[in-house]
RNA sequence: GGCCCGAUAGCUCAGUUGGUUAGAGCGCCAGCCUGUCACGCUGGAGGUCGACGGUUCGAGCCCGUUUCGGGUCGCCA
């Protein structure tokens, strides 16, 4: 009888440990990604899970012969030597020398795109239609192993600071702002929402865990068709308690950055070097108040109107003033204006015309909104009624503070929207693994 | 949703003033090439020019409608 011991074989044998290997016989699995034949040898490029590693065919030392099996994109086995390359720029590489190939799997059909190049060369479009295909592409598959480090490093880092992971509805019987953005679905006969924020339930959580974080989708049925939106995307979220002010939050946000760029620049290094990512340097960042940022702007720029808020220009100007003036990446804009935050931001006891709030701009882009919340129940009924709410149909929401609350507070981040920004795509789709957009559903 | 632009081979694109059989690169197929690394060379297959209608002796090209795609603008992560 057969048992399960939980443990699995792994074929797979990184290129890394090649150059300690020479001359060991190993076995190795994964797709064939390019053949390129020769007079009488053939080179076979193996795309394993994280890399491709080059394969020498030759009838002087391969038992298999190359036959109508041995196409691109036929998952196989190889087994063979592992030598040195012989290269022409001399640079150390590693190679296998084919034994044996066995072919496990064969495909129907020639990929709709070539695949198989550097890059890949098509519209958008095309790439996000035929995505199940396209992704293996070796660079366009280090975008999604890059933004898994961004979420890995945010969960890691969170984890470490006695944060702990939770999951929060995404279906709900209200909009959790109230907006009305939100999708509306038929539940057994009942209208209900998709989640357009995990805010109530990740303040709710905080007098039960003190400090908790999510990674999960958000929806939002916004019908607007730019480069910059999606229906359905990916919000990093994190709420702490029991905090002296605002600025822990934004420490905690400050850390979290810092262990995800190291990681990057650490375990993701293959796919920061192929897709010649600029990863930040962060010591610390600088904070500026939007009040005297807007100054800054109206004094440099022409044309201010809002002074309510950030035109896109303005956001690009104090990016590149933090560049000059700080060296940093990033920078905190804090204490916005109350009347342009939602309900259940706290108001600056000593100006109640701003916000213990914050957003953190990359590189000239907003990719942060975050604050200080109202942990008073009166407070909190009051400012409500002051913005024309109804503070009976929160009624679970307002649970949080009626029976006792931290100080507390959080912030959001779209993990597409960094990854992007990270990358200098002008587009969100190009960092999103299967878009929904106002347009597209599918694949 | 408003405005602007586009749709030609599987993919990326040329196509002159409206005129014979619509081209290139990549991919695919066949052959050649002692080490390629976006290999190279020779040849071949592959097209309802998005769809519908109109103008014309004649439309990939001009006009109208429509579908799809790209850019841009409120709001935002």
């Amino acid at each position: 009888m057969q048992e399960i011991t939980g443990v699995t074989t792994s074929a797979y044998t990184p290129y890394g440990d090649f150059k300690n290997r020479i001359g060991e016989e190993v076995v190795i699995r994964g797709a064939i990604h390019n053949i390129r034949e020769m007079s009488d040898i053939a080179f076979i490029l193996i795309r394993t899970d994280r890399e491709l590693i080059q394969c020498v065919y030759s009838t002087e030392f391969s038992d298999y012969r190359l036959d109508e099996n041995v196409v691109e994109q036929a998952s196989a086995k190889i087994t063979g030597k592992v030598v040195k390359s012989e290269t022409r720029d001399g640079s150390e590489r590693y190679e296998l020398q084919i034994h044996g190939i066995e072919i496990l799997s064969k495909p129907a059909a020639v990929p709709p795109v070539v695949i198989s190049k550097k890059q890949v060369v098509c519209d958008l479009s095309v790439n996000l239609d035929n995505r199940p295909v396209t992704l293996r592409n070796p660079k366009e598959r280090a975008i999604f192993k890059l933004q898994e480090g961004i979420q890995r490093g945010f969960r890691e880092y969170l984890q470490s600071q006695n944060f702990t992971e939770v999951h929060t509805p995404k279906i709900n019987f209200a909009g959790a702002e109230g907006g009305t953005n939100v999708f509306k679905l038929d539940y057994f006969g009942k209208t209900v929402y998709l989640a357009q924020s995990p805010q109530l339930y990740k303040q709710a959580l905080v007098p039960v865990f003190e400090r908790v974080f999510e990674i999960a989708p958000v929806f939002r049925a916004e019908h607007h068709d730019t480069s910059r939106h999606l229906n359905e995307y990916i919000s990093m979220d994190l709420e702490m308690g029991f905090i002296d002010s605002f600025t822990d939050i934004m420490n905690t946000e400050a850390g979290a950055l810092k262990y995800i760029m190291n990681l990057l620049k650490t375990e993701y290094a293959p796919e920061v070097e192929l897709l010649k990512a600029d990863i930040p340097e962060i010591t610390s960042i600088p904070c500026i108040r939007f009040k005297d940022a807007k100054e800054l702007c109206v004094k440099k720029l022409k044309n201010i109107t809002d002074m309510k808020d950030f035109e896109p220009e303005e956001e690009a100007f104090l990016g590149k003033w933090a560049k000059q003036q700080f060296n940093s990446d990033f920078l905190f804009v804090t204490h916005y204006l109350s009347k342009k935050r939602p309900f259940y931001t706290m108001d600056d006891p000593d100006d109640p015309e701003v916000t213990l709030s914050f957003d953190l701009l990359f590189r000239g882009i907003e990719i942060t909104s975050g604050g200080q919340r109202i942990h008073d129940y009166n407070m909190q009924v009051e400012k409500m009624k002051r913005l024309g709410m109804n503070p009976e149909e929160f009624e679970t929401y307002l649970m949080l503070h009626k029976y006792g609350a931290p100080p507390h507070g959080g912030l959001g981040l779209g993990l597409e929207r960094l990854t992007m920004h990270l990358l200098g795509f002008k587009n969100v789709r190009n960092a999103t693994m299967f878009p929904r957009d106002i347009n597209r559903v599918s694949p």
